[in-house]
DNA sequence: CTGAAAGCGCTTACAG
DNA sequence: CTGAAAGCGCTTACAG
């Protein structure tokens, strides 16, 4: 690998000079700058990264971690903060949290290590006090994504999962449903719990009955949501509706039911949270809650460019909320 | 930040001595060894990986370049790939190949700068040769997954994409079916090129009329298929099965027949390449073809490993063969 | 067991 | 417009 010694020795010009030829800093003299690219060319250079960054304290990228890399809608955040920091020049380095706080602070400091500019963390297992604790502990500017936090968290674009679960279950009450079961993961993380506490709230305000309503799935999968359906379909208790924690809950608890003979949305209906994109595509096509998950990483990766630029931040932390996507599986019950 | 050299001066000793307690090389006192722990916690010390690369010339992590951040299964490789990553202790940096051979090339400079210990390339846009020159230019040895490539381009771990597209299409014929419609992107990528070769080639050998049978979608997602079926179905001509390149197209071209009134597998067979997690979950569950990405991203990962610590290779390149799932989509034709 | 020194490949005031 | 020198924060022979 040939270095800036090289070059420079080859031309015959100080290292310095070279350095402000390929930065475009400073003054250079037309044909020194020549005479530098063409060796540049010749010896096929390429600067080091990492003594770039080590001089400079910035390394022109943006750090990414996820809380998991198999989550239902990670590919389309990733898509969409891949393209914007496409536009900005800058690289994206993603790291996985491996679901599990530790992992997630761990990729956090790692990113962090390499003097990222700015970190998009989208964590769901850390406490908000680990948040706040960690943004302390470190220089990096954070963006939040995914969760409302307060703002002493710094920077969040987050999604009022509360509203979403309200709306998911709200339409099916105004439907006519009464008896109405809930499929989700345990009440463990701020995710899972907001959903499920809208969930019995709104049943109570409804003055339905709230209790053993949740059919525990162990995630947030096709196949938790399957087996956690026939789990229901053992115990007997009757329902004409079932509210599934996410779009792939959602889609296994169908496929479950019409693998018993059971019709959706003529025996049973089925709403999920996320509008994947397949949940257009099931038969029957998934009454879901959109999330906006492209909106809300565009905003974030705005927020993390001008912190990137040492720029004043126009538009900072947001709220999100979804919208009912009315389609196929949910109906009025058969009475 | 606390330096190497703070913690030198609190505790009395060189940054020798300091470097050779926190990476274990070397002999240092307990006593020393003690005093240095101690002063690291207290002024929250944690090297910097970036000097730490620049001096050493390799930084303990593996780097990924995807073609693209959506393809359809990019979640499961960046999974696994994540998970034996773990284990090894090093860190996964992803980066985006924005679908254009160019950027993918800038992707791999990326992270050969950053001084990966090895680059993971999973491309579709490079041309064989754009790979060997490539990996040429650059010191970080690259492993490369998902295509055929000649030994020249280094270590590959492939997958027979004309033979998967046989035993799909074979499956077809073997039903009875002789009006058979390929569904697939233009001929125009490795992959694209081999699948629908394999299928003209196997409607020639038995026979069947192979000319005017590829409906074009533009992309191998469901929308894609969904728009391309209606198109199909449009021009009138003769069919009782459709390949799909794709479990995604395969899908959208259920639901497109599916909205036009049409049966699967009683009127029209189905069937895709891939099998995806929903393609078990969808109505009929789909017939397809198993792509073993895991097992595929793992044998990656371990000669991936082993090159990462210099070690001999033991299992090098290799081609991975697909496998038919018979489920519900696909049944003899209706006579 | 420990230290002084050189080196990794860049950048950036400072001086001219 | 250009160069000499110090510095970024580490590691690693070498010498003791």
């Amino acid at each position: 690998m040939a270095t800036i010694n090289d070059i420079s020795k080859m031309v015959g010009v100080s290292k310095a000079t070279v350095s402000r030829a390929i930065n475009g800093t400073g003054q250079v003299s037309k044909e020194t700058k020549k005479a530098i690219f063409e060796a540049m060319d010749a010896l096929n250079f390429r600067p080091n990264s990492l003594a770039q960054a080590l001089a400079t304290n910035k390394s022109n990228s943006i750090g990414i971690v996820l809380s998991d890399f198999d989550g239902n809608y990670f590919g389309r955040l990733l898509k969409q903060a891949s393209q914007t920091a496409e536009k900005t020049g800058k690289q994206l380095i993603v790291t996985d949290g491996h679901n599990c706080a530790k992992r997630e602070k761990e990729a956090i400091h790692f990113l962090a290590d390499r003097k990222c500019d700015v970190i998009i963390l989208y964590t769901r297992k850390m406490s908000v006090s680990d948040i706040i604790s960690l943004k302390r502990s470190i220089s990096t500017p954070i963006v939040n994504v995914g969760r409302d936090l307060p703002a002493s968290a710094g920077y969040t674009v987050g999604f009022d999962h509360t509203h979403a679960a309200q709306i998911a279950i709200t339409h099916l009450i105004d439907l006519g449903h009464k008896d109405i079961i809930y499929i989700g993961p345990e009440p463990t993380t701020p995710t899972t719990r907001l959903r499920f506490q809208a969930f019995e709230e709104k049943l109570e305000q409804h003055q339905l009955v709230a209790q053993d309503r949740h059919i525990i799935c162990p995630d947030f999968t096709v196949y938790g949501g399957y087996d956690a359906c026939q789990q229901l379909l053992k115990v007997k208790v009757p329902f004409s509706a079932i509210f599934a924690a996410s779009d792939d809950i959602a889609i296994g608890v169908m496929k479950a039911l019409s693998d018993a003979g059971i019709k959706v949305p003529e025996d049973v209906s089925v709403v999920g949270i996320d509008n994947q994109e397949k949940s257009a595509f099931v038969t029957p096509s998934l009454t879901t809650v959109e999330l906006p998950i492209k909106a809300m990483t565009l905003h974030a990766m705005q927020i993390a460019q001008e912190l990137a630029e040492g720029k004043q931040v126009t538009n900072g932390s947001k709220l999100f909320t979804g919208e009912l996507i009315v389609r196929h599986s949910a109906t009025p019950p058969n009475t």
